[in-house]
DNA sequence: GGCAAGCAATGACTTTTATCATATCTTTGA
DNA sequence: TCAAAGATATGATAAAAGTCATTGCTTGCC
């Protein structure tokens, strides 16, 4: 299933690895609210999410969730850890209903040696994640509550889309909002309901649409 | 010279690998305030860090440095970028004379191919770096100011060390601790001030000392 | 369909942090 | 060695964000 996705980070392997891995790997689904991984454990092998949406998020003081990045199709879990040979690091959690592929570590670590390129792409992957951790690290410590929120929303949008009404692609409450912002539930509500008398998103409940993407950009500093 | 250090990230490769090494690579220095990489550019190589001390930064809106991590002996510059086939996204500066080789792009993924346990040490290099930053994501998103303050005296410790008369081994100034710490120039002074007056650190100019090690990591909520 | 639980919204107030102004101390280089 | 530039220090004030309390709205479940 996962294997075959385009965008798999599978996918380049030669067909002779993917069946390989087919009879390795066994097929996991999540319920909406189910923990993964979970931070401090030692993993035994990957998750490779199929079909889903997940988030990435460590434990702070007073055990407020820090959200670090949502995790979606053909995406890895679990890889960070296990190549790092440290305990994990970042707690998962189902955002909905999710379907994944579970390979075990030996699997895994077969498949790296025996394919450089696979190995390369996870080189790839990681370095660009670090990437847009940085990034990350410079919002929070420089922007105002405001440009990140923004900022979020618009990261939001690109990663999950939206449904045929407009409403982005995600579900999540206010609380994990401010989760991923690096700020108090009710600061997000405040600025939630500002930027929607302003005309720059609507929301109804707790969906929420973008309407002038360029209002939000403008908010949140991103020239591109 | 970088190659033979004892924790280089070169050090597991063959004798033969290392020779060819050596051949391909160039020696450089640097200057005190020069910089090394430049966010934004295309990096041609990647430097080993042999003696000195580095900033990793990203520029923030209104142009204010956002320091990443430092980099000292036996690391890596530029390979993030490198790897993840983008343009630079964090500047390097020297904080002191800083000595390294040079080894070209070409060099480098040739390295990488023909030595996959070289490859799986940059993974795992790589993916140990995403693990700190997520814990900076934490500290930044849900510490307060003198939390971070003193999380970040405790890792400039850890990374630099003591020098005989105990004050840190490393010259920043309070305004870049403060583009460490996410915070105004003269918060770090005030809370520098405090942390002395309460008998913790002790301060003369610029050089700092770390006196009760266990009351920082209070302050900073680290239970290690 | 109605009710409870959880979530969103808003106001009042407090705390934290940033900004601006100014004074004093340290380096550094002519 | 002395002046100028650059850093550090401190106070006053303003702005941003957090906290607490309360009300009202959704949503899902019996």
């Amino acid at each position: 299933m996962c294997l075959s996705h385009q965008k798999s980070t599978f996918s380049d392997l030669s067909n002779d690895a993917k069946d390989e891995l087919s009879r390795l790997k066994t097929c996991v689904s999540f319920r909406k609210g189910q923990v993964i991984i979970h931070e401090g454990a030692r993993p035994q092998g990957v998750y490779c999410i199929h079909r889903g949406k997940v988030k990435l998020y460590t434990m702070g003081t007073e055990g407020k969730e820090q959200i670090i990045r949502f995790i979606t199709n053909s995406e890895l879990i679990g890889y960070r850890s296990l190549l790092s040979d440290e305990a994990i690091s970042a707690s998962a959690t189902a955002l909905e209903d999710t379907f994944a592929c579970y390979i075990p570590k030996s699997s895994f670590f077969k498949v790296i040696e025996e394919n450089p390129k696979f190995s390369l792409k996870l080189l790839k992957m990681s370095c660009h994640e670090l990437g847009e951790a940085g990034k990350m690290i410079t919002s929070l410590a420089q922007k105002n509550v405001k440009e990140r929120l923004a900022e979020i929303l618009l990261i939001l949008r690109a990663t999950f889309g939206e449904d045929e009404e407009g409403y982005l692609d995600i579900s999540l409450t206010r609380e994990e909002i401010a989760n991923m912002v690096g700020t108090a539930t009710e600061s997000v509500i405040r600025l939630i309901s500002e930027l929607k008398k302003d005309g720059y998103i609507s929301s109804k409940g707790k969906r929420i649409a973008v309407s002038d993407r360029g209002a939000l950009q403008q908010i949140a500093n991103i020239f591109e």
